[in-house]
DNA sequence: AATGAATGAGCTTTCATTCAT
DNA sequence: GATGAATGAAAGCTCATTCAT
């Protein structure tokens, strides 16, 4: 039982040879199992069900079960921005932490995406990919706090990643209420209190 | 003449018929791996020969793996006291959340205990425990806060929760870089912005 | 379907929970099948259901498919002697090698035994046993052929092993008629002829 | 303009729609691999990969794996003439199977062709094809010999021809040394002894 | 004629679990 | 209470084969 096909994808008929269509199914249903269920327990059995194609194909397209997790979080949207519209101040990105946290931005996925990015296949590759996506992050929020004059101030901009990884793991993995239910507006007040007390108040 | 044998490892083959040590030894073990490695990838084979003890005990004794999964989640320390000696303000809070999220606390496990908190074995009842587990320490966070004046009182302490489980996972799981490598004095000038941030400044 | 049972071993309900007894079950129905069908075309489903046993006994056992095989191979009784009891001159090994080509020696096989040695699994460790053996069963063929004489006494000795392995194949896997159905008395003269074609006559 | 390719190896891209080419790519490309893998370590993609079509192209050509195998075999040049030019006499035969054991002769196989005879595909077909070429290659022999006059001439010329695929089995396979090493010079003594001994001295 | 997408069946391996002793 | 043999189910992977274009 292929339990719950939660993708919704045509239910046959439709897309028949058509290799990037196929190659897509597959990694939206991966980086859902994945996401939701993490490595281990995802079967690829049930990825090729929810993406409606033959279970071989994973091995066409992808390799192995590895490449396809590989494939799905490199296929995954990054924590905020990393399209090059990071929020370029501090008030800026208290408000866009508020609207990402609050999920409903990627809600295809069911779970943050943050939570694909935290999966571990043992693969130490992706635990290098783990570490790169999330220091990236670090780099522009320190960016964004204006000049790193603090001789702390990476590790202030890392417990600010810290937090947003934690709230996306208590809220879609936890479930911890009232956390879980903020939407954005309950959250940005919090929020840029949090960013001034880290980072520093506005430069004015 | 038999030994108290505390750490629940036999010398070898003499394991006495002790139930408790034999327990604790299990408990240890599993606790260790869970936490280390995660539900799936945690064999019970691997547990019972850490523990030194035959494979079928953890049946008796847990049940299943699911059992002793439980019982290991129950197990563990919690997440800064929890034993009645929760801080009473906070710069308090501040200092002893420093000094637990730099972990050292409890090196035996190899990893941060809240990670044990976060593991998945896909059982509903666990994910319960885990909401109550993470949801008690709010609360206490919130008493801690003095007066929950502010009507998001609750859900700016929460946050504070998150972000210890988000600086646990970052820490350990990711080894993001400063943040992973921070000691005590390194973490407590920061966080006690991010208390006072969140919920507001000490009454003085 | 796992094609007719060729062991003759119990129905069932007899050899139970008797590890010495299953291991050998196994190796027998191993032997057999990787003898008659080769590594590939050997299952271990079909192993298992020979022997009568479970097949995940076989990595209790044996560790895995490659392991099956080495010792599938270790246990097979070698072409000739090499329990000790070589001929010790040229006519008892022509009479030696009849009798053994002919087989019925180990009729329980279904085939000759040194194809068993023959099998190839891909491990190159399995083909230095392979050479390894034939090799020694070459050095004892020219310590029965007398003084090393000639300067290409040890070619002549492997060439009578090839011609062992040759009829072995050509009887066995071919059924190249009427060398098929030769009996030792039918092969003691031609051989006979061979060793001493090979080794030079008898020193009389 | 479309140049002889005469290999069957295309330059690349610009396979021209040349049937017979494609076929005969097809087949040295298996006989290669099938001789040096056996049939089940050979896979058509890589066959059709090295032959440098498309894999569907096999199954147009030669209907399926069997098929392809059939043809290969039926392909693979004989073991000694089979065109007409078998050694007329004892003296000229063994010179002829020394030239021919020691390979070199088709090295464009890799190994030695009688091997390909050997490869089983599990179809009786196939066993039937390879009884029947050595029983062929028997019957040379028997000619070759003079008159038929022993009446185990025939089991005499059988064995001649065990010896051969024993060589080439011994040489090619196994490797064993030094018999692997023998040049035709290393060999004809020896074998015109053999020969001698098997079929009786030359009628001077 | 030729291509590449798609499929189904089967294999080894891995575990949690259960059963006798 | 404790041990180790035995089992069943499922997973990842591989490959010959078939189907559209």
């Amino acid at each position: 039982m292929p339990s719950d096909d939660v993708t919704g994808r045509p239910g046959d008929g439709t897309r028949r040879r058509d290799a990037a269509a196929t190659r897509r199914a597959l990694l939206l249903a991966a980086r859902t199992r994945f996401t939701q269920l993490g490595y281990d327990r995802t079967t690829l059995r049930d990825v090729a069900a929810d993406a409606g194609v033959n279970l071989a194909l994973i091995k066409r397209y992808f390799g192995s079960k590895e490449g396809l997790f590989k494939a799905a979080l490199a296929s995954t949207p990054r924590f905020l921005g990393s399209d090059g519209e990071f929020p370029r101040d501090r008030v800026a990105l208290a408000e866009a932490l508020s609207r990402q946290l609050a999920a409903g931005a990627w809600a295809e996925f069911g779970e943050h995406p943050v939570l694909m990015l935290l999966r571990d296949s043992g693969d130490e590759q992706v635990a290098q990919l783990r570490r790169q996506a999330l220091a990236e992050f670090g780099r522009q929020v320190l960016e964004a706090s204006g000049g790193s004059s603090a001789p702390d101030a990476r590790l202030r901009a890392e417990l600010l990643v810290a937090l947003g990884v934690g709230v996306a793991v208590v809220r879609s993995a936890v479930g911890l209420r009232p956390l879980a239910d903020a939407t954005p507006e309950d959250l940005v007040g919090p929020l840029r209190d949090v960013v001034e007390g880290l980072l520093g108040p506005p430069p004015d």
